[in-house]
DNA sequence: GTCTATATAGTGATAGAC
DNA sequence: GTCTATCACTATATAGAC
């Protein structure tokens, strides 16, 4: 069930998406979801909280690395993983309006541990003076927006392996946050 | 109605908002609406049309300018810009799914005219060697998604000011695709 | 644990009075 | 040009048979 809904918020949206659909991707009616779910609303919550406990446990830990290379690591994790991940990163990101208060609070606090992990990384490197970054915090949101925009345009089989992109993703982020 | 119709869709989304809703909001009953557009369909690619219809044609254009100058403004221009219509720039991006194939084709073709423009400056960086970038056509999503996202988090009167953000992200993009 | 049936409510769009 | 009324559907969620 939870990978039927997945599958269909993604495409057409939590709105738009009936559990009749659901269910008749499952292959059962209706009145069975309810048996597995409380209601829509959990099973969207459910969704995209699987999806960022997997992202935090996922993310390499920051460790004695040099920031430069921890940097590097991180741009390439972030790539990989939200490319195999295509319609659960959809939904984290397009269907955040349509939780409750009180199950958005609690994305947004996963949402924010995950851009914790990339600041200490680009404040390690500032300390060190690997870095010049005037802000942190913008420096952090600007690189995952900018990282995440892949999954908009990205395919494979196109003009360039993921890998390459990759790569040039991280001499973009490198350069941009590195000393004068 | 249009104005209405952009709020209601920039909150709640187009699948989750009614006519009926758009209409209490107008202070009108829904019959009315259709008066003003044949559906709702039309009335959501109309939004997104004029969205991207202003977006190219307060594009700066590309003038003599040295490439340095003319992606410094064009950051600039971005930010203001998409700060300045947050329903739509919402709307444009997020409900993309919503339109028919043909409305979608349509909006699909502006976006790419405006991509075409800060690659046609990196391009020409490129030429003259002020800029070092592997790909231009990668560098300028990077970009775009990089500067796009500042709407998600960016609210005026809290720490920085948005002339501030739009420096960093200045400085940000012009170390990025600078020659070594 | 899945089914059918249903309660209750809302949907986009249209017709015709005024 | 807006109204009321309505058509034909669809929605989430639940009840109770099996």
């Amino acid at each position: 069930m939870r990978a039927a809904a997945l599958r269909l918020f993604a495409q057409g949206g939590y709105a738009a998406v009936s559990m009749r659909a659901i269910a008749a991707e499952v292959g059962v009616q209706a009145g069975a979801l309810y048996n597995y779910t409380p209601d829509k609303q959990t099973l969207l919550f459910d969704l995209m909280e699987s999806h960022m406990t997997e992202l935090l446990a996922a993310v390499p830990q920051t460790g004695d690395a040099d920031p430069q290379t921890l940097l590097h690591d991180f741009v390439g994790f972030h790539i990989r993983f939200h490319h195999a991940r295509p319609d659960a990163v959809f939904i984290a990101y397009m269907e955040l309006r349509n939780l409750t208060e009180a199950n958005f609070a609690r994305i947004e606090a996963l949402r924010r541990r995950y851009e914790d992990g990339l600041e200490c990384i680009l404040r390690n490197g500032v300390a060190t003076g690997a870095f010049a970054v005037h802000d942190t915090k913008i420096a952090t949101l600007a690189i995952i927006a900018m990282l995440t925009g892949v999954n908009t345009w990205f395919r494979a089989g196109g003009r360039l392996s993921l890998d390459e992109v990759t790569a040039q993703y991280q001499n973009m982020v490198r350069k941009a946050v590195r000393a004068d």
